[in-house]
DNA sequence: CGCGAGCTTGATGCCGATCAATGCATGTGG
DNA sequence: CCACATGCATTGATCGGCATCAAGCTCGCG
């Protein structure tokens, strides 16, 4: 069953979208960028909770967040969940649908969110006229790829404490980039769905933050986290367990 | 440092190749195989132990597993390694190596292996003028983020009985699409490679084999493993812990 | 034949899971 | 406006699976 896309009442352009250093439209000329406009015509809006797209869906797009955020899941066959990513503004949604030309995992919006739909037979063909799109849409999926075997690494190596610190590294870097703090951040997920991207449960991962908490490295309250010291919190990523 | 290519004193050819329903070619028209010939005009042979590339190489070429087996290997700051997969033969190599023009990790031949040498500039040329070479690489590159996501789920959630159980499975049918047995195989990675793929220590992949053998799912002797289970194998995959 | 790499098996300990209770913020309806 | 419900987070007590440490074992090979 097709999820329906519901049209904008205006449009979308890349060439005036302030997120085009972070998305797919970077190391473009502005010339090439404009022909992105034809393509990325509209918009879809995503209240938060919804669903983007769910596992099995027919693949037919791929989507760029534009405001908001967004995990992905993946189920298992016996129920047992794996949030598999977290998105937010300029990252792409739905790579891992194209192999099989169905959607691999759930998409949903952990706030109100609004993406860019881009028609994937539509990117295949202008990426083989315009060889700088080809060429950021390849970088795009071989980073993706670089991110996954990180996270693989994380999984299968690290302790609880390492996780936790390598993700709220990884996290506050990318909010950086978009121009919020480099110590404070608002978290838009639960305690259970970190713990489910790091591969623990939800009490460790509350206990993992009083732990950094009473160390001084971390200011815990709720979901909003300050930094204290981020040089600690380096050291436990690249010492690992020592 | 650029790793040496070696010239081998004959052709190759995927038109000519076994390979091609298991590599790049699949989905592409005979007249679009030949051209891809022009392309991986070039052989590389590694012997057992050696690198193919290491991480932080240069990154200028893909590579296709002609005969061999490799495994690829990301290693933390801190010295820790993990086995992030194993390539046999008509799987490709160093894809996560185009988004940073860097390889983002080592591979390493587990015996005398063979590869095709992908030049990376002119693939993206050609798939530039074939849609359905765009489209095979897309695919390919896709179902390693979708692999990379299932091996995530596997690291997060299940315990150690089911994550040997869904490697063998998934090794045993890698195998039987190139021909060999459903059942029976032969490992080309020692206990602790395989203990790095799947988060565990070696004592424990050894521990699961017995257990599985003394359940009589598994003949194990050395790296000769005989299915004789097959069915209960993939109970432990799908039912989980229960 | 003896060496060494890789594998198996046992004993013990620890990290994180599990079970359980409480706390805290937000929202809703009486 | 307060009582209560609900969802999320924290904290404690206990348990279990895997890591760790430590011997032996097997097999291929010089």
């Amino acid at each position: 069953m097709l999820t329906p896309i519901r049209l904008e009442p205006f449009k979308v352009a890349c060439s005036s979208c302030n997120l085009r250093e972070l998305c797919l439209p970077l190391g473009m000329s502005p010339a090439q960028v404009e022909r992105l406009d034809e393509l990325v015509a509209n918009r879809r809006s995503i209240p938060r909770g919804d669903a983007l797209f769910r596992q099995g869906d027919p693949f037919d797009a791929l989507y760029a967040v534009r405001t908001g955020f967004f995990k992905t899941v993946l189920a298992a066959a016996d129920g047992r969940e794996q949030v598999t990513g977290f998105q937010m503004s300029g990252e792409l949604l739905g790579l891992d649908g194209i192999g099989q030309s169905l959607h691999a995992c759930d998409a949903l919006a952990l706030e109100d969110s609004t993406v860019c739909v881009i028609p994937y037979e539509q990117l295949e063909s202008l990426s083989h006229e315009l060889v700088d799109l080809q060429r950021a849409f390849h970088k795009v999926m071989s980073r993706e790829i670089a991110r996954d075997h990180g996270v693989m690494l994380l999984l299968g190596t690290a302790r609880a404490e390492e996780r936790l610190a390598a993700f709220l590294l990884n996290l506050v870097r990318r909010l950086h980039e978009r121009g919020q703090s480099m110590s404070e951040m608002i978290l838009r997920m639960t305690r259970e769905e970190i713990g489910s991207y790091l591969g623990l449960k939800l009490e460790t991962v509350s206990r993992t933050f009083s732990k950094l908490q009473d160390q001084g490295i971390l200011e815990v309250r709720q979901r909003q986290i300050r930094i204290l010291e981020p040089e600690a919190l380096k050291r436990l990523v690249s010492e690992g367990s020592c």
